[in-house]
DNA sequence: CGCTACGTTGATCGCACTCAAGTATAGTGG
DNA sequence: CCACTATACTTGAGTGCGATCAACGTAGCG
């Protein structure tokens, strides 16, 4: 097994506290929400948001606080997650630039139902709840992309409640790392390389199990030449092989 | 251990195959979408659903095929669930009068995810998804309620992602059987009765587990005198009791 | 250069799955 | 009304996957 160099992931280094102008309004006209509204509505509704950073591992918001607003990823990605009492941590998903999060409805007495925490440095963009909402019954165009949006990862994380009911830890992390890599996979000399920093243990919460079984899949994955990973980096080697894992149904 | 009489479960006897006109104005008017519209609105769109019955047991539509159709459930209960290549079917919901299922998008290509069945003897309306849309797009307070909907069902859903990755079998059959009863439970004779057929193998595939598994949690469960339960029916005895085994944390 | 967080590997244990056989209940037709 | 059948449910015995506990290796950072 030849040795592995340091992470070959791109860390943003970007200054989080500051998220230019310039990048604000670049990244509301392609959100998903408003893409093919006027420029005048787009500086209209570019005023409504204001931008905030935070650093890695900071949190934006806890589950069980009033939610209150609905951010925007301006950059860097963002974790959200469920802690249990036991304090083993749920990781339900890791967002990128253009994605949103937090609260969609006005509900005035909501509560989040999840944590949000900075993955690496992050820019947000963050609109009140209410105001939202007086968005999208302006622009129901925009709605309908909310709805669709919603209901896209409303799928994802049943066919995620599919693979905890029936299949092993072995298929589920195979499956992740595929997920991983359609969303932000980057073709590198490592191979579909997954450009965030991801420990074992961030796999760990993703596919339901623990570090250390997470660790023995990974190294097994390694040996037969699935994958090639080191410290906080996974790239996929053989993306045909790992799907077969994924997906081959072991009677 | 008493004897268990036959269920106190009270099927649906109407007629499935027809859907009284009454029937169908009722429901779109307390349908969660449309509440506070104007009858003449209410008219018009209940012009645009057709109605249409299913025995208990039928398909409604299958995952993978096109999604063409957005369903109301009029009457009886409606299963949603994802099949697996190995037979081991997830049951992700039930859904009850008013509810819908299937297709909120007009992408043209897009295909169901999941399969609908009859759980009962069922009405349901149904539109076209362009149809649908079309409303939603007239009526903007209509989407906000959609989009309200729809993320209520993700919360939902994230949370069953929680408890399959941390909890134990007995605690997540604990908190489906409350989940349950806070839907569809009504006070009787025999406790808190959830009104639905329910079998063993039902509260599996929506728990994440086997047939066997859940017949011994249950069994277990009436020992300690928490439920009651027989042949496609449960009664919960003891509230406080269930509570406290789907919450307590297990150190 | 040492400290800290991340990662690996081993040994052991127990929960829940599997396979298997048997019991009870509801519906069916004589 | 009762035998008969199909389906639901129960219970037992054995096994294995993955969690847990523990110790050690390793990379990166200050």
């Amino acid at each position: 097994m030849s040795k592995r160099r340091k992470t070959p992931v791109q860390v943003e280094t970007v200054d989080p506290a500051v998220c230019s102008t310039d990048l604000r309004l670049s990244i509301l006209k392609q959100a998903p929400f408003f893409s093919g509204l006027q420029e005048a509505d787009m500086a209209l509704i570019n005023k409504q948001f204001r931008e905030y950073g935070y650093q890695s591992g900071e949190p934006i918001y806890f589950s069980g606080e009033t939610a209150a607003h609905l951010y925007l990823v301006a950059s860097g990605q963002v974790k959200l997650l469920q802690h249990t009492t036991s304090g083993q941590d749920v990781l339900l998903d890791i967002l990128k630039p253009g994605d949103y999060f937090g609260s969609l409805t006005a509900v005035t007495d909501e509560l989040y139902s999840e944590t949000a925490q900075a993955h690496t440095a992050v820019c947000v963009l963050r609109i009140n709840a209410e105001g939202f909402r007086a968005l999208l019954q302006q622009y129901p165009a925009a709605a309908l992309k909310v709805i669709d949006i919603t209901a896209r990862r409303l799928m994802e994380t049943q066919e995620t409640v599919r693979r905890l009911s029936v299949d092993s830890v072995d298929r589920r992390i195979a499956a992740l790392l595929l997920k991983l890599a359609y969303k932000v996979g980057e073709i590198t000399g490592e191979g579909i390389l997954i450009q965030m920093p991801l420990s074992r243990d961030d796999l760990a919460q993703m596919a339901g199990t623990t570090t250390e079984t997470t660790s023995r899949v990974i190294s097994q994955f390694q040996k037969e030449g699935l994958v090639r990973s080191g410290r906080q980096w996974i790239a996929i080697a053989d993306i045909t092989g790992l799907e077969k894992v994924a997906n081959t149904d072991a009677t």
